[in-house]
DNA sequence: TAAAAATACTCCATAGGTATTTTAT
DNA sequence: ATAAAATACCTATGGAGTATTTTTA
């Protein structure tokens, strides 16, 4: 009868979503509970919040009104909850994560598990995304956490340097280069280069570096995806470029050539990122630390491999 | 099992009341059922509020936060729930209002009742007190609107003008004073003077005008409470200063005898103060609307009658 | 007529009540 | 020994499910 969150939940999804129906899907509810709850709400409230049609519903001015005030609550509501969870100092609650594709590929596994068995009182969410979405994610509170590049700078977001990579060119078996030996793009003879689309920032830098000459590829393809990219290269002569750690759980394999860059070097800055206004969540927080001591492995291991192992061999059983 | 806005408001009422006894009085329910909820919200956000003792219960330093954060959310989802009923032109929901005896005992009776069979649909919550107490209502969010004079100047709060009234002294009619001339109060022969207590804005004026001569009781009772003393001036010859307002339910007693002040003139401004960052509710403005309407008759009522009517007589039928 | 929402009912989960036990001073 | 909170058990209200009707484009 009275208004309480649940209420509140409800017509926030039926606004977000436009459709009871639809609401009620990703309520997991069923529609007339919806539709019942809702009509409670408005008899409440004294106000009509939606216009039903045939098409859906929309929202009445007063609709919109109150969706502002209850997404704002849900979203303190949600907030001081985690705070109070991360009080007890156990560290459990809901987390959702945004992270971008080359560590999804890469170190995001290990850490993953390690994560989960430490922690077996946390949510988690996970997000696999670009800069882009993952800073949309972040500034709209979908997200309470991104790892990505530094993108476009969104004044409403905090950013942490965790770890410098660098790219590494990475080609099938098929590309007779010598293993390991650093070398210079511009010097790679017929370098058939898969480059990410060109929205994505590591693009821009790629483009620029064609733009002056210091990457000359011979032949380009597009493709969009790592696990794609690299299968594609595994079983070509194409070559791509791509962080150090998003292949380093590929560096034993035989089928893939890896030659670190002499010129141009071409870093990838790998930041955190949540809202200015709201600290990391506790979880939040031990799943950086657990990713940054991921991360920084990585330099030291290949750094390893580069001065160890010969050509012929990426690296020991 | 989830947290709802039922388990903050019984969160709220604990805290506020240091026992689960009291505070399901005050809720309206068993005290075991706090118990259960209060114990779910804690296994929710796996962390202890309360302390709980044979005394009853203090706040952990979790319980203090959430406490803070509470009463915030339940304010803001009460100020979102009237501003929506607000919306739909109906003058429904809650009105908590303070309002000082002056007016209580004179013009509110009279505008309570049209009020309430005006606005059917409105709770209303009233509350008698002094500028002082109301001004900390206000602006503690217990009362939407308080009726009073200017107190000390809360800057959170907004005051509004409502009408100007000026004291009238009333005495018993054993007092053998003219009916309705004008009277110097420092020439009232054997002034016997009933005064609220020293607390009061009203009554630390009439000290001030005492110090300076312009009032020269023969005799001072302290009564605080305006039926009191009316009943006490009413069967002696003692007498009292009153916004006129007060007795306006009273004008045609013949056992109460009515002096307009010639000097001093005593002024008794009447305001209605809110908090200034939530502009009044709808069913707050027509209360406010209702009063002004009944204050604004009084002074040309009085002012009729002063002119009519001869000595012997305070008013007609 | 084909969607989407509303209505009518049935059922069950859970909040709240009653009785009692536990705890702490 | 007393006062307060916790526990155990029971009851009943109300939210959600099923089936169906109503509405409108």
């Amino acid at each position: 009868m009275a208004i309480d969150l649940k209420k509140i939940r409800y017509f926030v999804a039926v606004f977000e979503e436009g459709s009871f129906t639809r609401a009620a899907r990703r309520e997991n509810v069923v529609q007339p509970a919806l539709s019942v709850q809702i009509t409670q709400l408005e008899r409440e409230l004294t106000v009509k919040l939606l216009e039903r049609s045939a098409q859906g519903v929309r929202p009445t001015l007063a609709g919109e009104r109150y969706y502002r005030f209850c997404t704002e609550l849900l979203r303190s509501f949600d907030a001081a909850t985690q705070e109070m969870r991360d009080l007890s100092g156990r560290v459990t609650g809901l987390v959702r994560i945004g992270v971008m594709p080359s560590i999804c590929h890469g170190p995001l596994v290990g850490v993953l598990d390690r994560y989960l068995t430490l922690y077996p009182g946390v949510e988690l969410r996970l997000l696999e995304g670009f800069s882009g979405t993952l800073a949309d994610g972040v500034a709209s509170g979908q997200l309470d956490l991104a790892i990505c590049n530094r993108p476009v700078p969104y004044t409403q977001l905090t950013y942490r340097h965790l770890v410098s990579d660098r790219l590494i060119l990475i080609s099938g078996a098929a590309k007779k280069l010598p293993r390991w030996k650093p070398v210079r793009l511009d010097a790679v003879p017929d370098l058939k280069l898969v480059l990410p689309f060109p929205i994505h920032a590591q693009r821009r830098l790629l483009d620029e570096h064609m733009a002056t000459g210091a990457i000359k590829p011979a032949r380009i393809l597009e493709i969009d995806g790592i696990s794609a990219s690299l299968n594609f290269v595994r079983a070509s002569d194409w070559s791509i470029l791509l962080p150090t750690i998003a292949i380093m759980n590929e560096v034993r394999s035989r089928n893939l050539i890896l030659n670190p860059l002499a010129h141009p070097v071409l870093g990838s800055e790998i930041y955190e990122m949540h809202p200015s206004d709201t600290p990391l969540t506790l979880p939040a927080q031990r799943f950086v630390e657990l990713l940054q001591e991921g991360l920084s492995q990585i330099p030291d291991r290949l750094g390893k491999l580069d001065r160890t192992y010969s050509p012929g061999e990426n690296a020991p059983e």
